[in-house]
DNA sequence: CTGAAAGCGCTAACAA
DNA sequence: TTGTTAGCGCTTTCAG
């Protein structure tokens, strides 16, 4: 069983009669052709159904025009509405995107990018598990393009695109304070990467500017999917002197702590306040409805694939840090609309 | 600005004193190779840090390791896990996935196609965007395996995964009419497509069965996305004699169904019970708790990969339907726990 | 303006 | 058991 011979170039040339190179030519709109040879070729190229084979152009040229993206988890709303970003401007530069998922797993990560590599993949964006800062330098990537989305690069040269963390956690327990919480727990991911440390900057700064000590008690660090938000979540649930409020890392994990709200039986936000990074299209249908500090996940992917892009046509440009600004988003669930009905009002608008 | 000449084969091959096919022959671990030189060359391998290039590669195999992965849109959390299930079990086989989103539009579904087609994917996972059947036969995709999902393809002797629409739509159906219900809309994405059809079919079987009269008033046809959704529940709870259940098709749809119904004043389950297809994370967590048709979204992308694996092996084996099955998940929004304790102590069981 | 021909790096006959 | 070599299909000088 072997399909038929698959038509070449040397087939459209020779049904054109003309040479390779003209095909070729006219393919690449990089040399002139006469109009008429032009379209005799582009005739034949119709007839005959043939479609250019992407192993000896890329052999010849050395671009396969594919990117990776390589992040923790698609299942995760906020890498997926990021992926689609980078897909939408992927799709109209021609290129194909290839996705891997970490897991977190520094080898899985290393794995992926190895197999991004001897895919020949033009460029790669990246949400790297932990700071592999010298790990991702050694790498023999010398060929591939990086972008960094989620964890800062820039130290290492490479473009990266973020949030405004600090601001925007600071921001939200600002909010927290001014409703008179003093006890605001803290459900934290992973240590060490560039979303964690600069949000609890910016928890931290919110506190010190109002004379709050910071009481370690009241941070837990756990896994950023719903069941490490339920566990971090009932950690702090369960204190003696437990928190009034409670700030999630993202949108995956406040799931869980509203699990672990509603098993220990208390009332959000009447008995504890709720605030958590990511916004998606189910937290104002969910009761009460979340406020949450909202990061815009699809401009974040489009972005890394704009400065990749960008990359991939001028190697040597100097690199560059893009900060996206998050926005406070006043539901319920912070208790808001409770004491003031200006803010109830405001949402209902 | 180029890059140091990258290390070939035949680097290699002078490195460790053998031949070209000799290093190849390690490498494909396909002819015997005495263990002094395959340890050799083993050894130049790694000193000279070379990796072999796929261009030369394929353009030599005609296979590219890379399978594609064609889907109305990756927010769709359904479709978010079909792909994480997917990219399982590609990661496992050493290929890498290339991910393309259609939104539905058949150009946007071509141009992908060939896309992969171009790139020499070794096979395809598609989510047709329609009946769009003599179109994907008259394809020249003669040299790419396809897999089906959602939408049935066996007709075309293509392998296929979905659920079992039917059934699981008729369950729902008639847990709504032994609540008491008889009026119950239905919310239908696309026309055409085997989900939408076929799930069509279980309603009306439904309420055949019960002697009730399928009132074609009853039945909005929308976009499958929040946006759809609320404006096909609107449609149906602004009729005079307006229905006392809605019946939604999928899960994004479900979240502007409850927009729609917030917005009308109505309580749900009280005046309006709910139902949708799709099961998530934060549907327990929404008020009511959604009572859904579960599919098994991540064990779709699952099968549908073994599957093409499978015929990526033996390319004559016979085509197969797989057919998975729905789970029907009681919980609040259908209302079952206001008449029937039963129903309520099972879902917090 | 068009064509001939030399590889790109690898695999797999075929020879030795 | 190992090596020689002919392409895979395309791009791109370089001649004409």
């Amino acid at each position: 069983m072997s399909a038929e011979r698959s038509v070449t170039i040397k087939d459209v040339a020779a049904h054109a009669a003309v040479s390779v190179a003209t095909v070729s030519a006219v393919m690449n709109e990089n040399k002139y052709v006469s109009p008429e040879l032009a379209q005799r070729v582009r005739a034949s190229i119709a007839a005959l159904g043939y479609k250019r084979n992407n192993f000896a152009r890329g052999l010849k040229t050395q671009v396969s025009h594919s990117i990776g993206l390589v992040i923790p988890d698609i299942m995760n709303p906020f890498y997926t509405n990021i992926a689609r970003g980078v897909e939408d401007v992927t799709h109209t530069h021609n290129y194909s995107l290839i996705i891997g998922n970490t897991d977190e797993d520094p080898e899985k990560e290393k794995k992926y990018l190895h197999l991004l590599d001897s895919k020949q993949a033009d460029g790669l964006i990246i949400a790297v598990t932990d700071h592999s800062f010298e790990y991702l330098q050694e790498l023999p990537l010398q060929n591939l393009a990086l972008v960094g989305i989620d964890r800062s690069l820039i130290e290492l040269g490479i473009d990266t695109v973020l949030v405004n963390n600090t601001v925007g956690t600071r921001t939200a327990i600002e909010h927290l304070i001014g409703l008179g919480h003093r006890r605001i727990g803290l459900v934290t991911g992973a240590r060490g990467i560039t979303p964690t440390e600069e949000r609890l900057v910016g928890y931290t700064e919110a506190l010190e500017k109002h004379g709050i000590a910071v009481d370690p008690a009241l941070i837990a660090t756990a896994r950023a999917r719903v069941d490490g938000g339920e566990r971090g979540a009932h950690q702090l649930l369960t204190l003696e002197d437990r928190p009034t409020a409670l700030f999630l890392m993202d949108g995956t994990m406040v799931i869980g702590a509203m699990r672990a709200i509603a098993q220990l039986g208390l009332r959000c936000p009447e008995e504890i306040a709720l605030i958590c990074f990511d916004d998606f299209a189910w937290a104002p249908v969910m009761r009460p409805h979340l406020t949450v500090v909202d990061q815009p996940t699809y401009e974040i992917g489009k972005q890394a694939a704009h400065l990749l892009f960008e990359r991939l046509q001028h190697q040597e440009r100097a690199p560059r840090e893009v900060r996206l600004q998050t926005r406070f988003i006043v539901r319920e669930s912070c208790g808001s609309h409770l004491r003031s009905p200006d803010a109830l009002s405001r949402f209902h608008a």
